[in-house]
DNA sequence: TGGCGAGTTGTAAACGCTTACACTTGAGGG
DNA sequence: CCCTCAAGTGTAAGCGTTTACAACTCGCCA
C-alpha cells in the first residue's frame, strides 16, 4: 500500500498515458496503439487520441517505455581519449546520422586503463570482490543496459568493454580495425584510392624514382596500407621503389622536419615529390623546405594526408588526401542501427574511400584552398 | 493475463533483483537496500546479498530504476552544429567530469533550424497538428525525459530547446552567455586576464599607440570584451586608443590578411603589435607579413587568440591567449550536477580565466612552441 | 511484567508503459 | 438464420525497480 506518490517532477505531474486515455475517453491500450501502431485503430479514434495528446502535451515516459520494449534508441560510442579534429568530425557524422534515424548518442571516452575507475562487480571477475568490500554495483562506465548498441572507436581493443558487450549480446560495430567475429560489423577507411590518386598526381610531374613516402609509425595500420599502395602505384607505372623511398617515423611535425633534414644534407630535397603519412608530417617537410629556401611546389612537391584544417590554412596550402571521418561516423551509426533491426545478418565491412584534394603545395595553379 | 515473457535479451534472461533475492534468501527489498542504502541492513545479510550479486553478475535494470527514481544519471549537452577543436575540447572536459561523478553524457548537436527535423507535437504549438496528420509523438530531439539535466552550449539561444527545458523543469546550465533567470547557472570565459596579459606583453616591447586589436564580428560578445579590455589596458598604461587601433571583421584568415593589407598599403605594418581576435585572424596577418617580407616578430609582433593547435604548428609559432575549453566543459557538468542535487540554490556564474601563451610570433626568444 | 523504541526484514503497491487475450460488433457466406 | 471472421477496443498482467508500512525481535526501563 505504497502511497500514491504524486511526486511531480517539480510541482506538477507530467501527463501520463492514463491522462490521455481519460481525456480521449478510450483505454490506455488504445492510446498506446495510436502512438505505436496506428493502423490498428480506427481513424476517428486515432484522431481523438491525437488531439488529447497534443492538448496535454503528452510525452511517453522513456523509462517505462524502455522497461517494456527493452529499447532506448540510444547508442553508445566508445571514443579514444584523444583530442583533435578526427574525434569531433567523427562524432558530428555519427550524431547527424543518429538524429536522422531517431536515435541519440551517448559518448564514452575510454577511461585510462590505470586511472581511477573504481572497480565494480561488473568489471571484476566473478568472486573477486573481497568480503566486506564496500564497492558494489554501480552502472558500468558505458551505461550498458541503457544503450541499444555500441560503436567502438578505440584503436586498441579494450578487453573489458568488449567482453561486457558480448556478454550482454549488445550489437557492436568497430571502427578502423577488422575483427573477424560473426556478428560484428566493421567500418574502415579505404586508403587505397586516395593514396593511388596522390601518387599518380605526383607522378604526373615527376619521375617515379623521385617520389618519397614519409609515413607515421611502421606499426600503424593506416601507414602500412598507404605505403603499400604507394609502392604498388609506382610499380604500376613501371618503377620499382627503392627502399629509401619509404620512411617511417611518427605522426608529428618534427619527424617530417627531421626526415627532410637528412635529405637536405644529401642535397636531395630538391626536385622530388613527397607523400606524407599525415598533414603534420607534410608540414614538417614544408617547414624544412622553407628554411632551406626551397620553393614549394616548384622545387619540391608535397602532399599531406587527412586533409585537416591545417592543410588549407598553411601557406602554401597543402595538398592532402581527404579522409571522410564524418562519413565514417555516420556509417558506423547507420550500420549499427541496421544490425539492431536485423541481429542475425552476416557481418558487413564498410570501406569508405579517400580522395585527393589538390592545393598549392603540389600544384602551382591550384586554388589557395580558399583560406 | 499476459504471458510470462521470458523475453531474454538474446537467448538468456538477465538476472533480476528477484533472482538475487532468491539466491541470497532474502526479499527484493533487502537486496535493493543493500545496493542503495547499505546501512539499513545488517552486515551479515549485506554480505550474503553482495555475494549473490557478484555471483549472478547482477546489474540493476536502468529503465526500471529510472522509472522509480526519475533519475538516469545522464546529462544532455546541446552543442552548436560546428566543427573544430572547441567542440571536441569542450566535450572532452565535460565527459571527463561527468565520468568522474558517475554520470553519462548524451550529445545533441543542434538541428539546423530550417532543415528537416520533422515536426512533432513537442515542438508544435498546441493544436497546430493538422487533423489526420501522420506525425505523432516521437521523442524530442534531445531525449528530454531521459536526461537529468541539460547543458546548453549553443550561442544563439534556441527558443525551442529552452522552452521545452523550462517546461520540464529540467536543470539547465548555459555556456558563454549570461542569462538572468532564477535557476539557471552560467559558465563563462573571462577574456579579461588573457587579453590584459597579451596587451601588456606587447606593451613591453612597443609603445601603446603602435598596438592594434583586430577582432572578429563587432556583434560577437567575446570580441567585444576582448576589445574593451585591450582599450582599458592601454588606458591603464596612459595611452588613449585611437579609433583605428580597433578593427572588426570576421573570424577568418582572409579578414586578417585583408586588414594587414590596408596597413601595408599605408606602409604602416612595420613596427607595430597586433592582438588578433582569434588564431585564424592572426594567421592572416602573419601571412600578409610574410608576403611583404616583414619579419615576425622583429618588425611585427602578433598575438592570436584561443590557442588552437594551429598556433603551435605554424611558423613562426603563434603567441596566443589560451581559452580553457575543456575546463569550461568540466565546469558546466560540475555545476549542472550540483544544481541537480540542490535545485533551489541561487544561480551561480562561473568565469574561467584566459591566459597568454608566448611563442615566436611575439618574442624571438620564445620556444618554438614544441612543434 | 508490560511497554516502548531501535534495528531488521518482509509485503506489496506503485512507477508508466506495451501487449496477449477476451470481448463486442457487424458484414458476408452457406 | 446461424456461423465465421475481421476489425476495433478494453482488460489486466507484467516489465524490474524502490519504498512506505507492517511486523517481528530484542533489550531496556519503569
Amino acid at each position: 500500500m505504497p502511497p500514491r506518490k504524486d511526486k511531480p517532477v517539480n510541482g506538477k505531474r507530467l501527463p501520463s498515458i492514463q491522462d490521455v486515455a481519460i481525456a480521449a475517453d478510450v483505454s490506455t491500450a488504445t492510446v498506446s496503439r495510436v502512438l505505436n501502431n496506428p493502423n490498428l485503430v480506427s481513424p476517428e479514434t486515432a484522431e481523438k487520441v491525437r488531439k488529447a495528446v497534443v492538448q496535454l502535451g503528452y510525452k511517453p515516459n522513456l523509462f517505462a517505455q524502455g522497461l517494456m520494449t527493452r529499447k532506448s534508441r540510444v547508442l553508445g560510442i566508445a571514443l579514444p581519449d584523444i583530442h583533435g579534429e578526427f574525434y569531433s568530425e567523427l562524432l558530428r557524422g555519427a550524431d547527424a546520422e543518429a538524429r536522422r534515424r531517431g536515435y541519440h548518442i551517448l559518448v564514452g571516452t575510454e577511461a585510462r586503463k590505470a586511472e581511477a575507475q573504481p572497480l565494480t562487480p561488473h568489471n571484476l571477475p566473478p568472486g573477486a570482490l573481497a568480503p566486506g568490500s564496500p564497492e558494489l554495483p554501480e552502472r558500468s562506465n558505458l551505461a550498458f543496459g541503457l544503450v541499444d548498441g555500441l560503436a567502438i572507436m578505440i584503436t586498441e581493443p579494450n578487453e573489458l568493454l568488449w567482453r561486457e558487450a558480448r556478454e550482454l549480446a549488445l550489437p557492436v560495430v568497430v571502427l578502423d580495425v577488422e575483427i573477424a567475429e560473426p556478428g560484428v560489423d566493421c567500418i574502415m577507411v579505404d586508403n587505397g584510392p586516395g593514396t593511388k590518386e596522390a601518387t599518380e598526381h605526383l607522378l604526373a610531374a615527376l619521375p617515379g624514382d623521385k617520389l618519397y613516402f614519409v609515413g607515421g609509425p611502421r606499426e600503424n595500420f593506416d601507414t602500412q596500407r598507404r605505403g603499400e599502395t604507394f609502392v604498388e602505384t609506382l610499380r604500376d607505372a613501371g618503377i620499382r621503389a627503392r627502399k629509401d623511398q619509404l620512411a617511417f617515423g611518427r605522426y608529428s611535425v618534427e619527424w617530417g622536419y627531421l626526415w627532410a633534414g637528412t635529405l637536405l644534407k644529401a642535397n636531395a630535397l630538391r626536385g622530388i615529390g613527397v607523400l606524407a603519412g599525415n598533414d603534420e608530417i607534410a608540414l614538417g617537410v614544408l617547414q624544412a623546405a622553407q628554411d632551406a629556401r626551397i620553393k614549394v611546389p616548384e622545387e619540391l612537391r608535397i602532399v599531406g594526408y587527412d586533409d585537416t584544417r591545417l592543410a588549407s590554412l598553411v601557406r602554401p596550402s597543402l595538398s592532402s588526401v581527404r579522409v571522410p571521418m564524418a562519413e565514417v561516423g555516420a556509417a558506423a551509426i547507420s550500420t549499427l542501427i541496421d544490425r539492431i533491426a536485423e541481429p542475425e545478418r552476416p557481418a558487413t565491412i564498410v570501406r569508405l574511400p579517400t580522395k585527393l584534394v589538390v592545393r598549392e603545395s603540389s600544384d602551382k595553379n591550384a586554388a589557395s584552398g580558399g583560406f
